[in-house]
DNA sequence: GTACACCTTCGAGTTTACTCAAAGTCAAAT
DNA sequence: ATTTGACTTTGAGTAAACTCGAAGGTGTAC
């Protein structure tokens, strides 16, 4: 089967056929073809643009940047180093990214042990009270970083 | 130095003097003292609390589930295996969000291979001759997966 | 004592990426 | 042939998190 619906190729990617068009009214699928009827057809090469797409967005690119993207592409061979300068970038981000990511899950770990703690004391005034504890807690607390936390791109949901 | 104003309490986070302003509206600042004239007086423990915050929000906490998080903290110790909840949810999230980044990573790092690959030729048709390239390209975007794609919570900057 | 940076509140505006409603079209099944 | 349900377009609306401007108070340096 050669062809996807917009329905089809929105599941594979966790978005809805809404975004889809949203996407294609923003000039973000620039290569997908239409039926006689006006449909959308999604060929496999398009579902590997929109593993792209995705990628790109979701580590922390603005669709006016994807839109640039794909300009060189139409642009042809003269914009390759422009289009390898832009991956070196988003590599660079999404390394810094990651690693601010996992100093927040230090931080995240601490509060369970914090927590965890507090539910076997059953109170956080018992806890205050445990010399050992208190120590614990401040040995742990310092490695803790407090950064100032460079351009982090996690957004809520 | 016992106090920070607003604008060195914002600057160790990375954000605005308007930015906390607005936290503090929102009901996020809640232990925050004031001067007699009114000024907002950041002690270390705010500073502690800022970082707590900047981490559940860049890990894709909406600020309205902080919001609530601030009020299990007003009800005291009952609500203690709440908190443990929410941090055991928010590290499952993180979790899962540092795995997809790594595969994202896979598929950024196959397209530097791939436009650096087309830097050396000189131009993707060059590139498309090569039938040693097609093979390790073949290769390589078989490794790359197609789908995980779930909660994904990175933003655009 | 006055300049000046920095603080205050309030409220309105901006950005980004959706998200949906309405009204109509297409394609397969009964 | 009609019904069903997914597809189409346009254009308006929404949500979240800022972001800024206006008008005015505060406090320290010269």
């Amino acid at each position: 089967m050669p062809f996807y619906t917009i329905a089809q190729a929105a599941e594979k990617f966790g978005l809805t056929a809404h975004t889809l068009r949203y996407y294609d009214k923003e000039g973000l699928l620039p290569f997908v073809q239409r039926s006689s009827g006006g449909i959308r057809l999604f060929s496999d090469g398009d579902l590997q643009w929109l593993a792209l797409l995705t990628c790109l967005k979701n580590t922390g690119m603005p669709l006016k940047d994807i839109r640039r993207f794909i300009e060189w592409i139409k642009q042809g061979d003269e914009s390759i180093p422009q289009r390898y300068e832009m991956f070196l970038e988003q590599k660079k981000r999404l390394q810094s990214e990651i690693e601010t990511m996992q100093l927040y899950m230090k931080r995240i770990d601490f509060k369970l042990w914090f927590y965890g703690e507090a539910m076997k004391k059953g109170s956080l005034a018992a806890l205050e009270q445990d010399n050992a504890f208190r120590k614990e807690r401040d040995k742990r607390m310092k490695e803790l970083e407090q950064r100032p936390v460079s351009p982090v791109c996690v957004k809520q949901k």
